[in-house]
DNA sequence: TAAAACCCTTAATCTAGATTAATGTTTTTT
DNA sequence: AAAAAACATTAATCTAGATTAAGGGTTTTA
């Protein structure tokens, strides 16, 4: 079973009870999504957040001149959403769509909201996942201000092979903020 | 008091009863620090998250050519610690100073998990402003990766007008990702 | 199975912002 | 009050990476 994958996530973390699980699981959602369709669009509600199961999801910000800027990506054993949205109700200024035929578990801030009133172990959960994305991303904020284009892809591969495999180069260059064609050099001795 | 500034703070969130109150304030740490002192180095194991009341502090990156790279600014009325550290327990990779006389509230790690154990309460309002603190350099990281240098000043002049006035130029360039000099011909009509 | 649609490569040219350097001002320390 | 340190300005030169463009490959869709 899919959730499954998400209870052993959750278990690096904190124990759950099989009351617990039933009760998580009886607020989840499960959903699939073709290659290329949307979870979430600019100018939506985007009041939910998805565990990813099985595929690929990006979180992307299209800027005023049309160029796409990856925040995120998500495969199997990550949640991925639009936070902003999320926690504030606020219209979506970010897309997240599939890159592959994708399997996830959706919960919506509502719900979550409601299980950490009634479990505030989840509150923990969630408290600490958070903790551990402020600290990615502030790396990657620095990483993006002091190093060349060069060392961010290779400190990209070292961290995440599958991903260098797995994704078309577009999509790599887009997340590292360079060009498609640059990244070409850099991959072949630039 | 200067604890009232961080009691008003917590109640945007959650509401207190006198006894969490004192609870929370048997578990934190006043401290001054004065001009270009640091609350964290690079190397030490910061297990303390500050509150500034009075001031200001800078957490900052020194990358293999020496120039530093700043992430965050905190004034009166904001949250200032080197997460990574603080959450994981391994040495800190930032450098936090004071960039004038600063007073601060200081809790350990130790002792925000043991309030968390206390009072669900706390686990809540440090959850919130996490998710929010991921939401703000989110938007950061993005705004960096689409716009160009005058547009990013402009932005920060719009959202901190006090840091622009009350901050050096050095330290507002830093914090942009810009030379001192480059931001000064975007002053000057750039 | 053809034709879109997407994806990758290479190379010439261009530009946002860095670097260097010189000069002046303001603030801090002695 | 002097000396030192930090801060700001301006301008010439330089460079990491963008842009443009053209050609070839591969995957999707009809």
């Amino acid at each position: 079973m899919s959730i499954d994958l998400l209870f052993q996530n959750i278990e690096k973390h904190i124990v759950l009870t099989d009351k617990e699980k039933s009760m998580l699981s009886d607020f989840l959602e499960e959903k699939t999504f073709r290659k290329r369709h949307y979870f979430v669009q600019e100018g939506q509600y985007a009041n939910y957040s998805a565990f990813v199961t099985k595929g690929c999801m990006r979180s992307y910000y299209v800027d005023t001149n049309g160029f796409e800027h990856i925040l995120q990506f998500a495969i199997e054993d990550w949640w991925i959403a639009d936070m902003m949205s999320y926690t504030t109700g606020k219209e979506a200024r970010l897309n997240i769509d599939a890159l592959e035929n994708t399997e996830a578990l959706l919960i919506s801030r509502e719900n979550q909201l409601k299980l950490f009133e009634v479990c505030p172990k989840f509150e923990k959960y969630f408290r600490i996942i958070t903790e551990n994305g402020i600290v990615s991303i502030q790396n990657r904020l620095l990483e993006n201000m002091s190093l060349l284009a060069p060392e961010r892809y290779a400190n990209f591969v070292k961290k995440y092979p599958i991903l260098n495999q797995r994704l078309p180069q577009t999509q790599i260059a887009a997340f590292l903020g360079i060009t498609p064609e640059f990244l070409s050099k850099i991959r072949n001795r630039g």
